[in-house]
DNA sequence: TTGAAAGCGCTAACAT
DNA sequence: ATGTTAGCGCTTTCAA
C-alpha cells in the first residue's frame, strides 16, 4: 500500500508538505507542488480515507433514515439527498428503517459513534432522544418531508394542510359535497394536517363532515384498494374521494372500476404526490405535485450548513406544492347521484 | 469525549482489557467484564468507529453503484442490499452513478481510498478496470442484475433470455404471430437476451421476425408511451407487444387505449419485472416476476464472502424467475384482426 | 515555505 | 487473564 511517506521520498520532501500540496496547493511554491503531484501519479498513490477522517476528526458521511425505499416518492428524495450530498463532497449511509424508532436509534448512533456527522431524518422522530451528545452544540440533524411539530432542528416540509385544502376545494367547485378521504397512518403529522385541510374546504363550504367517510389506510395500492372497496359498497357513496398518496388512489382506481362505476363519471378521484405513475393511470390523476428532490437538496445543504457551523439562512423551510388537474376529476353529474 | 482510555481508568484496568471485553467477552473473566461493562455505561462511552476501522484496516461499508434510485425495480434490489447488510454489521454506501463511467469510477476508488471495503455493481460496467488494486486478491466486487459477460468477480442475474422466451411463448400459445417488442438501451446486455429469447419463440414456432415491429426504449413509461404509438400507428400493427419493463409496459397501455384500442382485445401486452404497480395497472399486466430483492440479499452474501476470505460457495448465481399471467393476455380474436 | 514531531483512539503482538 | 507498547496514516502545531 502507498502511503504519503512513500510520496514524500520519492519527492525528496517531507509528508508534511505533501498533505499540504494534496489540501491546500497555494500555500507550497509551484516547484514543489510539480514535485509532489508527479510523485504522487508515480506512485500511484490513493489517500487512506479512514486515516484522514480519523486524524481531521470529520467523516463528511450523512446518514439518512427513511422508513422505506421502494416508495416512489422516498426514492425521489433520496435521489436529491445523493445528488446533492455527492456535489459537496459528502457520502450517503442509506438505513431502511421501517419506521421503527428502535431501529433509527441504533443508526443514529452511528453519529455518536463518530461514523457519521449527521442525519436526513424523513419521519417525525428524533432518534437522539436519548443519547449523550455534546451539549451546547445543534443537533447534527435535519428533518425532512414529515416533520415534528417542536423539531429541535432545521426542517424542510410542504404546507400539507392547505394542499390537501386546495385539493378538496377543487372537487367542491366541481358541485361535489359527499367527498370521502382514504388516510394515511393514523398518527402521522401528515395524516393531521391533511385532515386539517380537508376539514377546513369542507367547513369553508358549508359541508357537514361525514366521519364513516374517512377512512384509514397505509399509503401502499393495497390499502387504497381496500378503503376503496367500503367507500363504494358503503351506505352512503360519496362522488368523489381525496386519497392521501397517488399509490393508494391508483389502488383506488382500480376497485371502483371492478364495481362497475366510472372514473370520474361517477367517482372523481385525487390523490398526493404526482409520482411518475400519476399521469400514466387510467384515468390520469389530479393530484399534488411535491418538488421530491428539492426537499433531499435542501436538507442536505441546510444539514452541511450546520455541521460546518454555518447559520442556515432559514431554519424551517416550506417549499411549494402544486394542484395538477387531470382526469380524475370532473364536474359532478346530476343525472348520476 | 470519552474515550477507551477513560473506561479503562474508570474501571481500573488497561484499555487492552476494555478492548477485549467489548470485542471478545469470553476471553476476560466475567468480574472484570462486570466491572468494565459498569464503567462504559456510567462514562457513556461510545466506541470511536473512525478509529476501529482505522486500526483494523476495514470499515465494513459496502458501496452500492444503482444507475438510478428513482426506478421502483432497483428501490427493490436495494432494499434487499440493505437489509442483508444490516443483518451482517456492514453499512450501506448509496451511489446514484446516472450510468456515467466516470462517476462509477469515481465511486470505487472509495475502495482504493479505503473508505468502504467493497462494491456491489447493478451495471455491466467494471469499474475498477483502470484502478491499482492489489494483485492476487479477488476484485472486492460482485455484479448484480445486469452482469458483465466475463465478469472478474462473482455475478447474481436472472436467466433473461429464457424469461423473455416464455413471454413470447405464453403469447404464441394465445394465437399471437405479429408480435412487436419495445426493448431497453441498445448496448445492455439485458436487451440483447431479452431480444435473443424473443427471437428464440419466434423462430421455435415458424414465425419470421419482422425488425420494424422491433423499437428502442429506456425503460422510463414516456418511452413506452413513445415506442407504442409508432406501432399503433405503423403500417402492420401488432397484436401483441412485449415491452422490457413493467414501466414502458404501463406508458404503452394508456397509449394504446388512447387509440381506441383495448388490451388486451385489440393488442395483447406484457412487461417483466412485476413491479407493484404491474397489478394495479388497467389492465393488470402480464409479466416476468423477477426477486428484486433477492438479488440485493445474494450479492451482499457473495461480496462479505468475497471479503472476508472465504469463497462464495457459487459464484455466478442465476434466480428464478415467474410468469405471471394477468388480465393484459388474451387469445387472439380472429374477427378482430 | 518547509520540516520535525506529536498524537488522533484504537487493536494486537508480546510479555507477564 | 491482563498489561505494556508499538504503531495504523494522516494533519497540524511549532520551530527553523
Amino acid at each position: 500500500m502507498t502511503t504519503i511517506r512513500k510520496v514524500a521520498e520519492l519527492a525528496g520532501v517531507s509528508v508534511a508538505t505533501v498533505s499540504r500540496t494534496l489540501k491546500s496547493p497555494d500555500v507550497v511554491t509551484p516547484a514543489t507542488r510539480a514535485k509532489v503531484l508527479e510523485a504522487v501519479e508515480a506512485a500511484g498513490y490513493e489517500p487512506n480515507m479512514i486515516a484522514v477522517q480519523f486524524r481531521s476528526r470529520r467523516t463528511r458521511n450523512l446518514v439518512v433514515l427513511v422508513p422505506t425505499i421502494a416508495n416512489t416518492f422516498f426514492a425521489r428524495v433520496i435521489s436529491g439527498i445523493q445528488e446533492a450530498a455527492h456535489q459537496r463532497d459528502y457520502r450517503v449511509l442509506l438505513c431502511n428503517t421501517l419506521g421503527r424508532e428502535d431501529s433509527e436509534e441504533a443508526y443514529a448512533r452511528m453519529v455518536t459513534r463518530r461514523q457519521a456527522d449527521g442525519v436526513i431524518q424523513l419521519r417525525a422522530y428524533n432518534p437522539f432522544s436519548g443519547s449523550h451528545l455534546p451539549t451546547g452544540a445543534p443537533l447534527p440533524m435535519v428533518n425532512a418531508c414529515e416533520v415534528l411539530d417542536n423539531a429541535p432542528c432545521p426542517t424542510v416540509k410542504l404546507d400539507n394542510r392547505s394542499a390537501a385544502r386546495s385539493l378538496i376545494e377543487h372537487l367542491i367547485a366541481l358541485g361535489h359535497r359527499r367527498i370521502g378521504m382514504i388516510k394515511g397512518p393514523r398518527r402521522s403529522p401528515l395524516t393531521r394536517d391533511r385532515v386539517a385541510g380537508y376539514r377546513d374546504a369542507l367547513d369553508a363550504a358549508g359541508i357537514v363532515i361525514d366521519e364513516t367517510l374517512m377512512l384509514p389506510g397505509d399509503f401502499t395500492p393495497k390499502s387504497g384498494f381496500e378503503a376503496a372497496a367500503l367507500l363504494v359498497h358503503g351506505p352512503n357513496r360519496p362522488t368523489a374521494i381525496f386519497c392521501e398518496s397517488d399509490e393508494m388512489a391508483i389502488g383506488a382506481l382500480q376497485r371502483i372500476k371492478q364495481a362497475g362505476l366510472s372514473v370520474p363519471d361517477d367517482i372523481s378521484v385525487v390523490g398526493f404526490d404526482d409520482i411518475a405513475f400519476a399521469s400514466y393511470s387510467d384515468p390520469p390523476l389530479t393530484t399534488i405535485s411535491q418538488p421530491a428532490e428539492a426537499f433531499g437538496r435542501e436538507a442536505v445543504a441546510m444539514l452541511i450548513d450546520v455541521l460546518e457551523d454555518r447559520m442556515p439562512e432559514t431554519s424551517h423551510l416550506v417549499l411549494p406544492y402544486e394542484l395538477v388537474i387531470r382526469e380524475s376529476t370532473t364536474t359532478i353529474d346530476v343525472a348520476r347521484h
